[in-house]
DNA sequence: ATCATAAGTTGACTTTTGTCAGAGCAAGTG
DNA sequence: CACTTGCTCTGACAAAAGTCAACTTATGAT
């Protein structure tokens, strides 16, 4: 017998094993199949979402630090990701946590909007699988050709990938060679569409960006080490979605910003679950920048990156 | 070394084990206490709802048959347990499908109205343990000695601890000697509020009762059997958290309704996620009233239940 | 202080699960 | 039609996880 899996057959293995606890070997009697294919297909119903396991991430928002961050700078939640020596490295944790609790944030039915980076990327990666029933993602900002090939497009198409979710593309560059252009682009009926239905999302998911000579903009393409070096010194103090930001989270007044294809700030805004994950410690200044603009509600960072925010903010 | 094995150690060595995939002998070693005891943690782990692993329940719901009664009678969305021999026993299927279904239409935050019965019981027997948060569920009517000891608190309780979500009792006797001294109940504030709140619930979850000498009115005592036979010559059809329905689904208009304390019929409609459940082939006219009387929106049933309503549907 | 009790821990043992190479089958291709 | 390609299936073995009885450590009562 050596019929096509059918995902039918799957998902009652998955049934079986899982919610009735069944033994492989009691599946594989019950559905006529050798016990080695059940393991195979519970293998598959796990990458598929069939069946999902998730942890809760209450681990690391337990810590009083994250309460006193919640509290002192106004945020729903925190979750610290701790940099002691017996804990895992804190670069590859930071996306795993921030997967989990992406995860647990997301409601069946709801849009949801990603931004791009490094970070994102990362995110991604390890995101888990499940089943999400009416979710879709979609891009917050343009395309560009990275060169560590984190696109736009991927965060959006592979977080979808993952959630089953119907995954929302910008078919549209970030940014443009004159504002006029970017102008005309922006009120193409697609484009314009999909850039309103952002402050409809329910969730959000970005990083920041710095604004030094090693920034993603410079990297990408974007713009020029020395226009970076101009526009800090301008006050720009970092990057949400693509878009220069000063220290107090407003949109810098710049060519440069109206050459872009990119979420309206306000919609951004408008989202109730911002969620913002920052892995570098450097990013210091322009996360403050971000949370000063209110594009933070849900915050993922590290132990010493928490502990300079509450420092700064009962500073101030 | 034999410290008491605190919250936070079982946290991690979920989230090590079942978000990054270690070993359990690794786990162990990361801890510094054996994998016998790793395996104890992951056991409470998973009672305590820190993991959680659930099964998408779409396999109950794939049906041709499901579609066609979900556009007959509109509802929002249909599970239908199989009763093929090839099948397992519907009987304790159904609680099981249930569960999971009530799972996945749960979100964080929810209130949650849950009444009593055979089957609530047996779906609160088998829930899955999850830590949800912020969620509260409460009782959707008084209470009552049952014989079986389903009583209407137990049925909350243990759903609430399972979903590790407050549960939120009603200190109150289902029914009352007297109309005044129901009434007198009624009004008082700490009653009065509970039931206000009802309206305000996400989700509701209820099974139909049905008007036969064995109904649990009768066994519970809140009713004698031939006064029962005479609301069933009045056009009793069913029964909704305590509550006598025709068969259109009002509200009967007799003495024993007004003697209840319960949740009022209009806010159980007001819900926006109505599930009920339905084990028993017997209370197929009692489903009937419950459906016209706009209780339902999603639904559980077996195959043969699905036809018989669908072939009403079609008939009238 | 001492004992009893309950809960946590461990190593050894058993059962269950993951994996792999080889075989078999179906569908698409030249 | 023969051939390739890409699956799934199987049986056997290795690895991992579950379980249990005995032991250890806290806790609370006498």
């Amino acid at each position: 017998m050596a019929g096509k899996a059918t995902d039918q057959t799957i998902h009652k293995a998955a049934w079986l094993y899982y919610t009735h606890g069944m033994r492989q070997d009691d599946v594989a009697k019950h559905l006529g199949i050798s016990r080695a294919s059940i393991a195979m297909y519970l293998r598959k119903a796990r990458e598929k979402g069939i069946v999902t396991i998730s942890t809760s991430s209450q681990l690391f928002s337990t810590d009083v630090l994250s309460r006193e961050l919640e509290d002192a700078l106004g945020l729903d939640a925190v979750w610290i990701v701790p940099e002691d020596r017996h804990a895992l490295d804190p670069a590859s944790e930071i996306p795993v946590v921030s997967a989990a609790v992406f995860l647990e944030l997301v409601n069946s039915g709801d849009r949801i909007g990603v931004a791009w980076g490094r970070t994102i990327y990362h995110i991604a990666d390890v995101m888990p699988f499940a089943d999400l029933q009416g979710v879709s993602v979609m891009q917050l900002c343009g395309n560009l050709g990275a060169p560590y090939s984190y696109r736009p497009d991927q965060c959006t198409t592979e977080i979808a990938r993952r959630l089953n979710a119907e995954g929302i593309n910008l078919y549209a560059p970030l940014v443009l060679g004159s504002e006029e252009l970017a102008q005309a682009l922006r009120s193409e009926p697609v484009i314009r569409e999909q850039l309103a239905s952002i402050s409809s999302c329910q969730l959000g998911l970005y990083s920041v960006g710095s604004v030094e000579s090693d920034s993603h903009l410079v990297t990408c393409g974007a713009l020029e080490a020395d226009q970076v070096a101009a526009l800090g010194r301008q006050g720009a103090a970092g990057v949400i979605a693509g878009q220069i930001i000063d220290a107090d989270g407003k949109l810098m007044d710049c060519t440069y910003n109206r050459r872009l294809i990119s979420a309206d700030l306000e919609s951004i805004r408008t989202i109730p679950k911002r969620m913002m994950v920052v892995e570098e410690t450097s990013k210091f200044e322009p996360l403050v920048a971000a949370i000063k603009g209110g594009f933070v509600s849900h915050l993922v960072v590290t132990s010493s990156m928490a502990k300079n925010l509450l420092s700064r903010w009962s500073g101030t």
